[in-house]
DNA sequence: GCGTTTCTACTACACTTGTCATAGATTGAA
DNA sequence: TTCAATCTATGACAAGTGTAGTAGAAACGC
């Protein structure tokens, strides 16, 4: 029912497929797994089962005897809160966590350039 | 034991007030968290405990009946394995990452130039 | 219509996390 | 030396998480 529940990992990676794929069953969602990682029926069963009391997926409509689900939440307001908690990790300040970044190698002087000029386009377009 | 082991919430928490004032007992902990959200004493002594089975605190030295703990890895590691773990998160890409810190008004442009500029330099001096 | 397949509903269970209580050991002070 | 204060050690417990099994209902193929 929470407007931006909280997940867990193994929830969150059911999200991607489903706002990836959009109205699914619970087999399609197990088959699109990986066989590697791909975990028992009843296991996707039951996460699905918990999105939809965290009120992350709804059902859509009946195919067969079995349910499809849609997203009931965005991907957006969910990463968006995943990294207000980093944040607040940090104490609420962002720049250490960017500083995180560019010393682990994950985001190069290019992407930021790119970043900031996007920004700036934004924001000229929006005064 | 691990290098970087995983810490929940509460513990990072506690952590970082080890990482603050380095060796301290449990009194000590418990008396510099702001009373509003105080825990119980022994409710520290667990946080404490587990955190050494981790590998996360050592026992330094005893004053009186008590133990001193320090930190047994670096504020650094931590944060970094956090950012990492989110990036996960994220299917490897930072940017989007930096996206959301913008759009959520927690990263300004001025972070971003100043950043860029840091380390433009930290470069220079690299080569 | 009836068996086979496939779903859902429900139960289970070990591990982590946040929270704390109780019991017994250690200290410090009178 | 003995008692109150303070620690540590240990146990407990509810909620959340990852994982999966079983029972019974529903649908599909023939």
């Amino acid at each position: 029912m929470a407007r931006r529940p909280r997940l867990s990992k193994a929830e969150l990676e059911l999200m991607d497929l489903i706002w990836e794929r959009g109205e699914s069953s619970v087999r399609e969602l197990q088959e699109t797994i990986p066989e590697k990682r791909r975990p028992a029926y009843t296991t996707v069963q039951t996460l699905v089962g918990r999105l939809e009391e965290k009120g992350a997926v709804r059902r859509s409509r009946r195919v067969g005897n079995a349910y499809l689900y849609e997203p009931a939440i965005t991907r957006r307001s969910t990463y968006r809160r995943l990294i207000d908690e980093l944040v607040e990790v940090f104490g609420g300040s962002a720049t250490p966590i960017v500083s995180h970044l560019i010393e682990s190698g994950k985001l190069t002087l290019e992407d930021l350039r790119v970043l900031e000029r996007e920004q700036s386009k934004r924001k000229d377009g929006a005064e």
